[in-house]
RNA sequence: GGACCUGUAGCUCAGUUGGUUAGAGCAUGCGCUUGAUAAGCGCAGGGUCGCUGGUUCAAGUCCAGCCAGGUCCA
């Protein structure tokens, strides 16, 4: 007779195969047709809200993997959340406006012989372009198993949003913000607009050296001499500033009727003098600052003079102790020049090229031959460095010039160098003190417990005391955004730009600027109803007549602002524009009142410190009064095998082959190793990206989804509701499991709840290969198998697999979102729902001190016995443990922790053997006596022990007495 | 060039207020099993804790410097 047919076998459907590539999306299309997240949120209507914020990713490409980075760790705690219990809305968002998109479309109509379109045109074109990509990327996060709002997301192109960002905009100017200055900004020659100083990034560049006579007035053949990068800002020169701390030297150089003098800082004098080819020289003398206060030089070829001043930012590293200041193109320059009362000269048009302005006299300014020569290098040559130096060159005045190799800032779109160069611009001003009648009343409102603005503090320290109130994980992003917020000069939001939300500023007849709140406010009204179209489709007359206040008293405007806001308006203004717009993001009223359109989480990568962290911060604080976050989580960035950045630059060198798509990886892998992957990573460092790492994660899965098969498997014939055993009647293997899992429970919601999804993995990648696979799954088999199907010892365990499975389900639901829902379908006792929308509450046993220390007695036993079985294993003895037994004798002490004789039948259990004897030592000694031995009798073809009792039971010869009572039941 | 972060076995991570021969899982090798079987079990090998110096009776753990990588900035 063939006694397999006896066993209770598992049985299953949910296949070890996991085919996720195949799967997940019929799993997806499942969710979409079920609404289940609508129906999740429907559920938990009168829960507790938690809202993640998303930061809106550029609507342009294919979702990299970095981003998909972003997008599952924002899942994983939406997910965590949702179990746990509370309300979790998610509205996904995409920043759409910006420089990169205009940059394309403009590329491509170019290509299509368009060159003449109007901005309205542009704008319509660049919103399909990001419609476009926004569609695409909606379908990949989708396909990562993120759950949310996606049919409604937030997109910065939206009508509401725009209307919503200006009107934050109009708050802001009416608390007096907002400024128009003349200043230097970043300066892309090819994007023809100013630069955010995030838009700016540096890289090698080589610059043109040269070392300039200056004359100094009232000495015959005496020159300052300067040093400079920039040969091309000479034009612009209107003063020398010197280090009133150095030490200058006087030196003659030449001889006979050919000498010339020059003054340079003594300790830059030898390198000068080498670069320069003075043969030989003597030093005349030697001078401190104060006798250049008065000193007068002439521009080595304009018609002017200029003035020496002190300034502590001259260094003795490089140069000659003397710098050329061009105010109107250099930060410290400019400092100087207002600091002197010296016109912000910047003789350079929107092209790069040289212009006069009304700055200065025209016969002061550079010579006309100069005028139209550009900046920007063609084929490596700048004309205008080139026009400067034959000058230069003609006049003897150039004693030296070099390349300079150095690392510069460029434009990161166009990847050209960059100049500085003043303009007239919008700024908000950082150092701003609001109103004092506005901060009082935000004062008396607030109470005690005063936040934002207050009367005493710039706007700046405000925000540096916002920025204690908020949590960041890890807490060195708080010295982080600091950093940031201290350093920050004025905020340029001017961006010279078609594709974004216009400045709704007009200019008066003189050409005056017009900003007014009033103004933006019913601008805003516009672009509520038409779209922000509308202010490029209307002329000045038709837009001024429809936004200009009726109690107007200013200037009437004849001109319209052409300028865009930075993009970092855009999705910084989020929270006015999102949080607190839509309906279903709000906290409770009653609950949180105060802060229910605070968000709980941003979570973005580190560099956002300085971008979206400190846009949204700075905007929410200046327009309604405090953060819009309660807790910032940061991720590193992906990097390679070799731990380096993943550049496009280095693709397709050498077998270098790294997809940047989340989609190649999906393809590849599918969406659950991807998410296992991210969640098996300490985020907060750098995310290593390799082959092999990816690998090792996808045995991970298989052990895990193999761990939720065998107890899926054994489930066959359990029905929760009739079959459960309650905890008193578990058998104590059955309690010791379930006390193991509630330990689990306890480190994982934990871990969830740190936002350290690495320990959920290792905890539960752990669990499942120890406590289960290698413990209690190997030893609960027997059992399973062998004993009657209804008895009370396999409903036992059959009790403790299913809340196992149950549990782990959950646990591993945030990470595993396909297959835990998929797992979740064959867990008895469900019907149609899924896993997402469970509440998770614990599934462990919490059990008494004493029974899980005898529990932890009886393995540190089965330690030692395993050892011993080993070596018998090693010696042929025996191949499997059934086929051994066991003579063990221990010390009183060890005899009476693990439940003395009483235990003798558990720890056999839990050694796997046929056959224990269980026996206190006699003597003292404290090592257990092992003996193994071949098991005695036969060997049942049932249940595969070996017993004595084979053979002696008529009808079944083979088997055992138990396997002949089990049989019975069949 | 500056600020901050990171550097523990092939991989991913633990290593509590400094304290016995530095741990885990995975991977690898060798066995066992063939009633979780493109699965399961056992055992074994593998680390001068980035490097150098210092403080200390004692340092992966504290301090300084250096190297490599990352982010931000200049």
């Amino acid at each position: 007779m063939d006694y397999k047919d006896t066993l209770n076998l598992p049985r299953t459907d949910f296949s070890m195969k996991a085919d996720l590539v195949r799967r997940e999306p019929e799993r997806l299309a499942q969710w979409e047709a079920d609404g289940l997240y609508a129906r999740i949120q429907q559920a938990r209507a009168k829960a507790p809200r938690f809202l993640l914020h998303d930061g809106p990713p550029f609507a342009n490409g294919d979702v990299h993997v970095g981003t998909a980075l972003n997008k599952i760790l924002k899942d994983l705690i939406l997910k965590h959340k949702t179990l746990r219990g509370f309300r979790v809305p998610y509205v996904p968002g995409w920043d759409c406006h910006g420089l990169p998109i205009e940059f394309k479309v403009t590329q491509e109509m170019r290509k299509a012989g368009q060159t003449d379109a109007d901005p309205a045109t542009i704008r319509a074109a660049c919103a399909d372009y990001a419609r476009r990509f926004i569609d695409i990327q909606r379908t990949q996060f989708k396909r990562l198993g993120v759950l949310g709002e996606w049919e409604r997301p937030y997109l910065t192109l939206d009508r509401g949003y725009e209307a919503q960002e200006l009107r934050l905009f109009a708050d802001i100017v009416e608390k007096g913000f907002v400024y128009r200055g003349k200043k230097p900004v970043y300066w892309s020659i090819p994007c023809r607009t100013a630069l955010a100083e995030a838009e700016v990034e540096y890289q090698d560049h080589v610059s043109q050296s040269v070392y300039v006579k200056f004359p100094v007035v009232g000495y015959e053949n005496t020159f300052l001499l300067i040093w400079t990068t920039t040969p091309w800002t000479l034009p612009a020169n209107l003063a020398v500033a010197f280090n009133p701390t150095f030490s200058y030297s006087l030196v003659r150089v030449g001889e006979g009727e050919n000498w010339e003098d020059y003054l340079v800082s003594t300790a830059l004098l030898n390198q000068v003098a080498e670069k320069c080819g003075w043969e030989g020289y003597q030093i005349l003398r030697s001078l401190d600052g104060g006798h250049f206060t008065d000193t007068e030089y002439r521009h080595p070829f304009c018609d002017r003079s200029g003035r020496l001043f002190a300034a502590d930012f001259v260094d003795n590293e490089t140069g000659t102790g003397f710098v050329h200041i061009a105010p109107g193109h250099g930060m410290d320059d400019y400092l100087l020049g207002v600091r002197e009362g010296l016109p912000i000269y910047s003789p350079v048009d929107d092209d790069g090229c040289f212009t006069h302005t009304a700055d200065l006299p025209a016969d002061q300014q550079m010579p006309a031959f100069m005028l139209g020569k550009a900046i920007l290098a063609r084929k490596g040559r700048s004309e205008a460095n080139e026009v400067v130096i034959e000058e230069l060159t003609a006049r003897k005045a150039l004693l030296h010039r070099e390349d300079y190799p150095h690392s510069y800032p460029h434009c990161w779109r166009s990847k050209t160098p960059v100049i500085f160069r003043a303009m007239d611009q919008w700024f908000i001003k950082v150092d701003h003190v609001p109103a004092a009648a506005d901060a009082d009343r935000r004062e008396s409102e607030r109470g005690e417990d005063q936040r934002g603005l207050t009367s005493a503090a710039t706007f700046r320290e405000s925000a540096l005391a916002e920025i204690n109130r908020v949590q960041w994980v890890p807490d060195w992003g708080k010295a982080r955004i600091e950093g940031a917020v201290t350093s920050r000069p004025d905020w340029c939001i001017s961006r010279q730009r078609t594709w974004g939300v216009p400045i709704p500023a007009f200019y008066d007849a003189r050409g005056e600027p017009i900003l007014d709140a009033a103004i933006v406010r019913a601008t805003a009204g516009l672009v509520e109803e038409h779209g922000s179209n509308v202010w490029f489709e209307k002329d000045a007359v038709e837009l001024w007549t429809l936004v200009r206040p009726t109690d107007w008293a200013g200037p009437e405007a004849v001109a319209k602002s052409q300028d865009t806001l930075d993009v970092w308006i855009d999705s910084g203004s989020s929270s006015r524009a999102v949080i607190m717009q839509r309906e279903e993001l709000r906290a409770e009223a009653a609950a949180e009142a105060g802060d229910a359109w605070q968000a709980d989480v941003y979570l973005e990568g580190s560099d956002q410190h300085r971008g979206w962290f400190q846009s949204s911060l700075l905007l929410s604080l200046a327009g309604n009064g405090s953060a819009p976050f309660k807790t910032v989580l940061t991720h590193g960035f992906m990097v390679d095998a070799d731990r380096e950045k993943i550049s496009k630059s280095k693709q397709g060198q050498g077998g270098y082959e790294k997809p940047q798509t989340a989609d190649a990886y999906v393809k590849q892998w599918g969406a659950d190793i991807l998410r296992l992957w991210v969640a098996s990573q300490d985020y907060r460092n750098d995310i290593v990206v390799s082959e092999e790492r990816i690998k090792k994660v996808a045995e991970s899965y298989r052990l895990l989804r193999n761990t939720l098969r065998y107890q899926l498997s054994n489930l066959y014939d359990f029905d929760p509701s009739k079959d459960t055993v309650p905890d008193a009647e578990l058998t104590g293997l059955d309690r010791w499991i379930l006390g193991e899992f509630a330990r689990l429970e306890r480190d994982v919601q934990r871990a969830y709840e740190a936002y350290e999804f690495h320990v959920v993995y290792q905890r539960l990648s752990q669990f499942a290969a120890v406590e289960l696979s290698a413990m209690y799954h190997d030893l609960v088999k027997d059992r399973l198998y062998t004993d009657p199907a209804g008895s009370v010892r396999r409903r036992s365990t059959q009790t403790a697999l299913h809340r196992l499975v149950t549990g782990l389900c959950q646990l591993l639901a945030p990470m595993l979102a396909f297959t835990a829902d998929e797992a979740w379908e064959f867990v008895p006792g469900h019907s149609g729902d899924s896993v997402h929308e469970s509440l998770w509450t614990s599934h462990g046993l919490l059990m008494e001190e004493s029974e899980a220390e005898r529990w932890r007695a009886l393995f540190r036993l089965r330690e030692s016995v395993l050892a011993e079985l080993e070596k018998a294993r090693q010696s042929k003895l025996i191949g499997k443990s059934l086929e051994a037994q066991v003579k063990l004798t221990v010390a009183g002490e060890q005899f009476e922790a693990v439940g003395g004789a009483a235990a003798a039948d558990e720890l056999r259990e839990v050694l796997n053997v046929s056959q224990l004897t269980f026996a206190v030592l006699a003597g003292e000694s404290a090592e257990p006596a092992i003996e193994v031995a071949k098991g005695e009798g036969g060997k049942c073809a049932r249940c595969w022990h070996w017993e004595t009792d084979i053979g002696g039971h008529g009808d079944h010869p083979e088997i055992c007495g138990r396997c002949v009572a089990a049989v019975a039941t069949v």
